[in-house]
RNA sequence: GGCCCGUUGGUGAAGUGGUUGAACACACAUGCCUUUCACGCAUGCAUUCAUGGGUUCAAAUCCCGUACGGGUCACCA
């Protein structure tokens, strides 16, 4: 059977970085087999569904390019994909195994677990529930059930020996069974706890593979041990390291973290940012760094992963996405711009401003910088810095140089940069200037700074009237 | 605190016991080009692989300890 995987995040209507980059690895580790990659929504928790999350997410993949073979819009045959309208599934499952004696009902309040808990942080001693309720005996569980008195269910875990889980990237990890907890397999409102649902999931939908930050590692033992309650296969698992920000700490929202969604409205293209994200944590074998998403379903080999964390790095991310940029056609790169730029272009034409946006293409890292770098021809306020104040002092040809700029613009008939250019060559003849104090007179008088694009389409862009005026 | 995982330059990383004097890319620096800046191109940038010890003729690569970093111990996912 090929490989099968599926992403599997809650509704928050949030997508970081990290959770995107574990979606992109699921993708290719199921494209890469001809197998197929599904979506399921992990909504157990109710307080934290929000509205709209489940276009979010599918708009998000969209945009990456990374298609959903099954999922809560295009179901296929283990459906319902979403959690919370499989809790009778869930509910079926964790009876089933306290029938078999390997899960119980547990009555303990939620207060009396929190007493126990304080009692053990001020002893300084690991709190455990100590599994008094698997002792009740059927009489006294019939009897709270009639009262209908809350429950959860919970797994009894092995209370010796060492459990063995095989991971392709960090190898075996072995855990003593002893610092497992009976963990609850089913909550009092009846929802199941992540662990339990995504067990009971992942065997249903027949997940082949299953990929997840690494933060899970030294939690799967457990899922294993559910596994082998049940008398199932468990699947291959695959952690992947995490990824970290700029200070060393794992992303977060409450860091001010970005999210693709942040990235994509500063103008960054998904392609670029899932090439950039694939590289995290995982490297090819050749030193080809730059992939469409098909080189990638060719190329990616689980392998490949590496062990230690990445940090996240957006100058690279600038990098790969100036690159992208470069590679789109003019139209295309004009349609992706345009939206971008804030300033009042109401009163220019339309072929000013596509000329605007053009010089700047091979310029530019994400959509919303072409506002810092088109800022000179929108401000008329000139100000001249005094380091550039001196420079116009500097040198005795700088007044005639200007002059002469002056003197032949204003002849021109026609206003356009190949004209341009030719006055630059005209005021070169008539006054022996050249190099620098030939080109930053003018620069400076006319923007105010030393830098810009060409010069002929910079004085071309500002405008003649503007020009003239700026030169006197 | 217990347990789990990690540690190659500012960043992503290659490297799985001997052509590695540690690739490649980003960033940075310098130079060239463009009669200017930027773009582009070229060059430079770890005497060393967290650290101490061990195994070996030979270690970034294998083993042990230490330090540091992160993760995890919920009726959250």
């Amino acid at each position: 059977m090929s490989a099968r995987t599926r992403f599997a995040p809650s509704p928050t209507g949030f997508m970081h970085i990290g959770n995107l980059r574990t979606a992109i690895f699921e993708y290719l580790v199921a494209k890469h087999d001809g197998g197929e990659f599904l979506l399921r929504i992990e909504d157990t928790d109710q307080n934290r569904k929000v509205e709209g999350a489940i276009d979010f997410i599918y708009n998000t993949l969209d945009l990456c390019n990374m298609k959903i073979d099954e999922g809560p819009k295009t179901p296929g045959e283990y459906g319902p994909y979403i959690q919370s309208e499989r809790i009778n599934i869930y509910k079926e499952y964790a009876e089933k195994l306290v029938e078999m004696g390997k899960a119980y009902y547990c009555f303990c309040a939620e207060e009396t677990l929190e007493e126990m808990r304080e009692y053990c942080d001020r002893k300084k001693i690991p709190f455990m529930y100590d599994g008094r309720c698997s002792h009740l005996t059927k009489e006294e569980i019939e009897e709270k059930l009639k009262n209908g008195e809350k429950y959860v269910i919970r797994q009894k875990m092995p209370k010796t020996g060492v459990s063995v889980v095989h991971d392709v990237v960090y190898g075996d990890v072995r855990v003593e069974n002893q610092v497992l907890e009976d963990q609850i397999l089913l909550k009092s409102d009846g929802y199941p706890t992540y662990n339990f649902a995504n067990v009971i999931d992942d065997h249903l939908m027949h997940i082949t593979h299953v990929i997840r930050g690494n933060e899970y590692l030294a939690q799967t033992p457990k899922y294993n041990l559910l596994y082998e309650a049940f008398g199932w296969e468990a699947p291959t698992y695959i952690h992947v390291p995490m990824v970290l920000g700029s200070d060393g700490n794992k992303l977060s929202k409450r860091n001010g973290d970005a999210s693709f969604m942040d990235l994509y409205n500063e103008g960054y293209l998904p392609s670029a940012i899932v090439n950039y994200l694939v590289l995290l944590g995982w490297s090819p074998a050749t030193n080809e760094e730059v992939y469409s998403m098909d080189d990638l379903i060719k190329n990616f080999d689980v392998n490949r992963i590496s062990k230690s964390p990445a940090t996240y790095d957006i100058k690279k991310l600038q990098w790969f996405n100036h690159k992208y940029i470069n590679m789109l056609s003019d139209e295309e790169y004009l349609k992706f711009v345009r939206p971008y730029l804030t300033y009042d272009v109401s009163n220019k034409t339309e072929e000013w401003v596509n000329k605007l946006l053009t010089i700047y293409k091979d310029h530019l890292s994400y959509g919303k910088e072409i506002n810092d770098l088109v800022g000179i021809f929108f401000n008329d306020d000139i100000n001249i810095s005094k380091e550039n104040e001196e420079f116009l002092n500097s040198d005795e040809s700088i007044p005639l140089v200007i002059k002469t700029y002056k003197e032949e613009l204003a002849k021109l008939d026609d206003w356009n940069t190949e004209k341009i250019a030719n006055v630059i060559s005209i005021v070169k003849e008539k006054t022996g200037v050249k190099g620098k104090l030939l080109y930053m007179p003018i620069r400076i008088k006319i923007s105010g700074i030393e830098h810009g694009p060409e010069l002929p389409d910079e004085i071309y862009l500002i405008g003649r009237e503007k020009v003239l005026e700026r030169l006197s």
